[in-house]
DNA sequence: CCAAAAGTGTTTTGCATACACCCATGA
DNA sequence: TCATGGGTGTATGCAAAACACTTTTGG
């Protein structure tokens, strides 16, 4: 920090009322077809009874991304987040972002494959996997509605470009399954046999998993099982289907 | 925050060591067909000596986004920087990101349009506009090689699926200026054929300046002039020659 | 006249869409 | 046997790439 040295005269590094600095994650899966989001409930004024996005401190040995990783742990009751899709979104620094002081959060955004357990170990309030944009819970604590809005924006621009689409899926999915991920992300449907060509032809996108098949759950021929490849960039993007792209 | 309410056992908001939060800029332009970045030279230990990003303290009452655009405003010198292209990068946390204390930085990617005569106001050490990835400039201080880094990927990808290139530009500009940014930006040649047609079939990307003509400086036809139009996102989108893309 | 850049036209080719069709399973 | 979802084949249309060609300036 080159700015670092143009301190106010007189600075000290207690003079100021500090900063806090907190970590906010928009954990996603997919559960009957649709988006959920994990969602947990205030007790505590201000906004007491709303909900909210977990989160929680940054330790002062922590980075932002450690901090994220352990809360997303700590909410979901998964003992093993690595391997789990977890992005910083962005930072959002209103200074009457949080009416009691100074807090600055760094957003994240989660990706599960399948709800698991809510509430593991952790100490967390009450959480719940909510459909995404139903309606299903009131307007979110703070500014967390942007939040949230920003990291749907983010994954569905996400899985356009990229193969992070696996991460909702189990270790070893159908490409319908992968197929349900896209649709229920974006809202809208995708012709099956388009979809498949386009996924077979990325390298690196998914490997074929010989000699399995997994019936469904209905009626239907069984289909094939695949797994995540090593490919994490999607060329050429896999478009949405009517929609208009969104800003970098 | 919700894990606002989880703070350890007597907490108080000055019991911790504060964390610092500072933004650093990546400020980028073009002249003479070359990307430059903005950037200090460090009088002080660490450090000392090498150059290092534009950046300083987020006061009391701002937000990231307002702390960047003033020190962007004193470290070009620029009055009026609204309209310039500011974006907010990402934040980089690690605990030993500085040594003297605990700082957490967020980091913005800047655009303007013409070199003004650097360090107009401002209180900044020495500043250059030094061309970027030529080795013009050693190793920078702190972290700042990675967030360059992650900064001009985030610029070479903007300007791909945004309108964000005009943003290099004077007001009024040729579309041949504009394709050098794309050139600059992306150290590859385009065709000027397809990139005219590509561009002017975008709807609201450039409006045309009527009975006006640049000379481009040197010999060939004189241009038509164009203008930054209303859209923001680019549909399709502008892509590189023969790179592939991006993870997001 | 020549070089260089703007601007227009044309051909080719790859790719996405749309849709028809067969396969395998549960009810 | 019928409905349902997996999987394959194929025609059509659009858009990007490649390149030839004209125009208008400075040297």
């Amino acid at each position: 920090m080159p700015g670092y040295d143009k301190r106010p005269p007189g600075y000290d590094k207690y003079a100021f009322e500090p900063f806090a600095v907190t970590v906010d994650l928009a954990v996603f899966t997919i559960r009957d077809g649709a988006l959920r989001v994990l969602l947990v409930e205030r007790g505590q004024s201000p906004y007491a009874g709303q909900r909210a996005l977990p989160g929680g401190f940054v330790l002062p040995d922590e980075s932002a991304e450690t901090a994220a990783a352990r809360e997303l742990a700590e909410e979901t009751g998964l003992s093993d987040v690595t391997g789990l899709h977890l992005e910083q979104l962005r930072t959002y620094s209103d200074p009457d972002r949080d009416p009691r002081m100074r807090v600055v959060s760094v957003a994240f955004a989660a990706l599960v494959p399948d709800p698991p357990e809510v509430r593991g170990g952790g100490d967390a309030a009450r959480a719940d996997w909510l459909p995404y944009g139903t309606g299903a819970y009131g307007p979110l604590a703070f500014d967390h509605d942007r939040i949230l809005a920003d990291a749907h924006d983010r994954i569905g621009s996400g899985i356009e470009n990229t193969c992070l689409a696996t991460a909702f899926c189990p270790p070893e999915f159908t490409l319908g399954e992968l197929r349900g991920v896209y649709e229920a992300v974006w809202g809208a449907g995708l012709d099956p046999a388009n979809f498949r060509r386009k996924v077979l032809a990325t390298p690196g996108f998914v490997k074929p998993v010989h000699g399995a098949a997994r019936l469904t759950g209905g009626r239907g021929k069984p289909a094939a099982l695949y797994k995540a490849g090593p490919a994490t960039a999607l060329h050429p993007p896999l478009l949405r289907p009517t929609a208009e792209g969104r800003p970098s």
